[in-house]
DNA sequence: TCGAATACCTCGTGTTATGATGTATTACAT
DNA sequence: ATGTAATACATCATAACACGAGGTATTCGA
């Protein structure tokens, strides 16, 4: 997909990802892949956005010899998924009008 | 709505906008109004993107005693609407993604 | 033993939406 | 006649942001 279509749909994709349980970024891409291909840099970097947002939190443990940081959503990134579900309305006019009169 | 969703978007608007019969700046911006706001200063620096691109072309022509840029769709610019139907297959399949499962 | 997988992170770059600002003319109300 | 809105175009600086390239380090299977 267009990376400027992405703009806008990726944080709340991450955030869905760790919406029912805590997750962590590895996982998160491999979650994500089969939806939508989103890259190491911009993960961490979407991370990072999100938690200075408060929509999500971090703690941090050890597995498998290894440390890695689990992320939470919090009741902002919880709301944040519903605020994109009233965009995604207006989205939909706007397809609409994309696709309609003298439709070519 | 959100800035960043609107991003990969306003393209393809402004091209459904002159899709079915030219159109003009200030005119484009009037029939997106119910759907979408666009600033002006976006508006143009699309449409001479859009213009780089191929996806549209310009004809100026005097209008009650006032200039004005009409511009007409390509067959390139017809293409990109046709691939923003594909795209919008992936949109909701990542929609589906966001709202599934353990949905809060 | 050696590469792939796991797991994290930073930095520079290119794209782009927008507010602020500017230039002109026309239309209309006061 | 005077001013204000509407019409119509454009540029520039700025900030947001996705990504490739590059970096570090450990574990595990061939």
């Amino acid at each position: 997909m267009d990376n400027q279509m992405k703009r806008g749909i990726l944080d709340v994709c991450v955030l869905a990802a760790i919406k029912s349980e805590e997750s962590y970024g590895y996982k998160i891409i491999k979650d994500m892949k089969p939806y939508l291909d989103m890259s190491e840099s911009t993960l961490y970097t979407i991370l990072k956005r999100l938690e200075t947002a408060d929509m999500l939190t971090v703690r941090t443990a050890e597995h498998g010899g290894r440390l890695r940081k689990y992320y939470r959503i919090t009741d902002i990134g919880l709301k944040r998924i519903v605020d994109f579900k009233e965009e995604w309305r207006e989205l939909l006019s706007i397809y609409a009008f994309v696709t309609k009169e003298g439709d070519a």
